[in-house]
DNA sequence: GTCTATAGGGGGATAGAC
DNA sequence: GTCTATCCCCCTATAGAC
């Protein structure tokens, strides 16, 4: 870990700018494809380099994910902790944020779910930032709704997945989408922006379906 | 392509050995980590043998790719063409069917969705199969119900997107599913199956929800 | 810290015996 | 058709000069 130093501006170090590369690379092939010269060459670096500052490409990669799955989990436990907030608020934040969030790298949900699934090393497992997602205000608010019969579906897991589903899956079928459908990469980013609004509207609807 | 002989009972061919197990091995670890000796070792077949029989690693991919995605939209096309089923009638057995073919391969989704991505070598485009799903009597349906009032949401895309959202999805996030939740295999098998019913349900009342 | 050159190993593919 | 042995390229990683 070389000491970043003073920070005028934007850190443009050597190891930041692999770092950079790094990500961009990786979110869009994955581990296994991404070879260490096309890291290299995003950055503009020398190939020497990257094992110089990071060691390995596993290292690299490693730290990469970390850094990832934090910044996704980030603000969404901030999100899911408030109790002044309403169930109802909380649904329409987590909607606009994560929107927001991967719009700016489309890639990484489908580079998470991709790498989790065959997680040799373990990594996702050793992974601090997910469990208090189970305990969070969100979900007791949840169980309120359930039990005073506003929500209809009592498990959960279904109004997780359901919440996510709609947030996210779009992104990964983006590629699907644009081929079959023929839609344009600014329809699409203007779709998404009215799903900020869409998803609570629906996810409300749903809660009372039966 | 070797003649597939008289097919007794099944076909135990060293070819169809080989395919399937090619099959089990793309769909868990992609095409960039998987190694030609994994397919051999799965398959119980002698290395040489695959380039014998497929010429070379790609070649056995782009099969088990166009076959894999064949599958997937065939009795889709099938469903959606139909002139006699109603709107909501079709919901319910894409939602039933998608998640009864994808129960017994719960690797296909995130295999096609992240091989798709950096489709290098345009694999994808040249595909025939999917262009008929814009033009089948289903979105024609869509299409009457948006002029009745009956949906409110005009944009055929998100509707599309919804309802694979809510089919496919959870078994695309079902390793974080289990990591974060703690959901066991046979509890996500019977969320799978209790969801035959509740997207019908789900999707209806987005529909009518602003 | 940054470069060039190269070691070292892994993995796809093939030659050739049977 | 199936096997063993081997080629050879590509990619990660490091040695060593500057």
């Amino acid at each position: 870990m070389a000491k970043s130093k003073n920070a005028k501006t934007i850190d443009t170090s050597t190891e930041e700018k692999i770092k950079k590369a790094a990500r961009v690379v990786f979110y869009r092939k994955g581990f296994a494809a991404t070879r260490t010269r096309d890291i290299a060459e995003e950055s503009g670096i020398n190939l020497a380099l990257l094992n110089y500052y990071f060691r390995s490409k596993e290292k690299l990669f490693h730290l990469i994910m970390l850094e990832t799955v934090s910044g996704f989990v980030q603000n969404m436990t901030f999100i899911l902790n408030n109790e002044k907030s309403s169930f109802e608020k909380k649904i329409e934040l987590i909607a606009s944020n994560y929107i927001d969030f991967i719009v700016k790298e489309p890639n990484i949900p489908i580079f998470m779910l991709s790498e989790i699934r065959n997680d040799a090393d373990g990594l996702f497992e050793s992974l601090p930032v997910l469990q208090p997602l189970m305990q969070s205000v969100f979900f007791k608010q949840h169980q309120e709704y359930v039990t005073k019969g506003k929500i209809v579906e009592p498990n959960p897991f279904h109004f997780l997945i359901n919440l996510l589903a709609l947030t996210v899956f779009p992104f990964i079928s983006s590629p699907l989408l644009k081929l079959v459908g023929g839609v344009s990469n600014t329809q699409f980013e203007m779709m998404m922006q009215d799903r900020k609004k869409l998803i609570p509207v629906w996810i409300k609807a749903m809660m009372k379906a039966k």
